[in-house]
DNA sequence: CACCAGGGTACCT
DNA sequence: AGGTACCATGGT
């Protein structure tokens, strides 16, 4: 890391908290390091890390349209947050974590991974998406660090691309099977054969309305309301998708419904008007805020 | 060892 | 419309 060919930005931002961003189950495949984060952003390998006024970039050649795109630097957060309901839950997870944004991700590995997601932890799909990249991606430049110097072993099969559709299309179900997903990676073989036969084009969601796109979505085998709600969220940036998983519902049942059972559609509907146009957002604070307390 | 994990599907009353 | 078994695998 201390190689002199290495191009550095500043991505001022204020209210950011870097490790919350990156370690709050939207995104599978950031490292922690001594100073920061290591990552690939639009097939780029990228070092970050917080500075007191925004985030540090480190990268062989810098995009920073694309830096700032993915992590969001210059959405106004505070803004968002004045948008909340004023209740109790939305104030102890705010307080729990201020700083932690939304990315906005490729759509196909966001896709991808949250098809993987399923009654999985996050380590978990960390890890199978880990094998996803060492097996089927493509290499990626890094800068050699001090520690790589002989055969640390890590060096040669990391970072490497998220696996196109084309490429996983062309993977045989036992070998995605081999990288331990096990049930879903029937789901993933559909999703990246649609994808290749243009039966689903993921660029052309980004015009639609958010049901509509996430119709789409949901039409692939595996795909339900949840993992459509998290591509709608993390990838494609339609702030008012709400995805339940089990820790949201948690979160809904004791912090709001203390001892009442609503139905599934009682309580879609009050997801879809109590928390407003960036319900999303108060959604993963609600998620982090259940992950992480005690 | 039970129990659970950023679910979805098929099949059952 | 509303429950339930099942899917595969590893963490806690």
């Amino acid at each position: 890391m201390s190689q002199s060919s290495l191009q550095t930005l500043l991505l001022p931002a204020r209210n950011y908290d870097l490790t919350a961003t990156l370690s709050s189950g939207q995104a599978f495949r950031w490292r922690q390091t001594g100073t920061g984060w290591e990552g690939v952003i639009a097939g780029r390998w990228v070092h970050l890390t917080q500075t007191g006024d925004g985030i540090a970039a480190h990268a062989i050649e810098l995009r920073p349209a694309e830096l700032a795109e993915y992590l969001q630097t210059n959405v106004d957060l505070d803004a968002i947050l004045r948008t909340f309901p004023d209740d109790a839950p939305l104030r102890a997870s705010v307080e729990a974590c201020r700083g932690l944004r939304l990315l906005r991700q490729d759509p196909w590995e966001c896709l991808v991974s949250f098809i993987c997601s399923s009654t999985k932890q996050i380590v978990q799909i960390q890890q199978i998406i880990h094998l996803l990249c060492a097996r089927f991606g493509e290499s990626i430049p890094r800068p050699k660090a001090e520690s790589d110097a002989s055969s640390d072993g890590l060096a040669n099969d990391w970072p490497r691309s998220f696996p196109s559709a084309e490429r996983l299309a062309s993977v045989s179900e036992s070998e995605l099977r081999a990288c331990k997903m096990g049930f879903r990676a029937p789901y993933v073989r559909a999703a990246a054969q649609a994808v290749t036969a243009g039966k689903l084009n993921l660029e052309s969601l980004r015009g639609l309305a958010c049901d509509e796109a996430r119709e789409a979505l949901v039409r692939l085998p595996g795909v339900g309301p949840k993992i459509a709600n998290c591509v709608l969220l993390f990838a494609y940036g339609y702030q008012a998708a709400f995805p339940v998983d089990v820790w949201v519902m948690k979160a809904l049942r004791e912090l709001y419904f203390p001892r009442r059972r609503p139905t599934a559609d009682r309580l879609q509907r009050f997801v879809r008007t109590y928390f407003g146009p960036n319900a999303g957002y108060a959604q993963q604070y609600l998620f982090h805020y259940m992950r992480t307390r005690s």
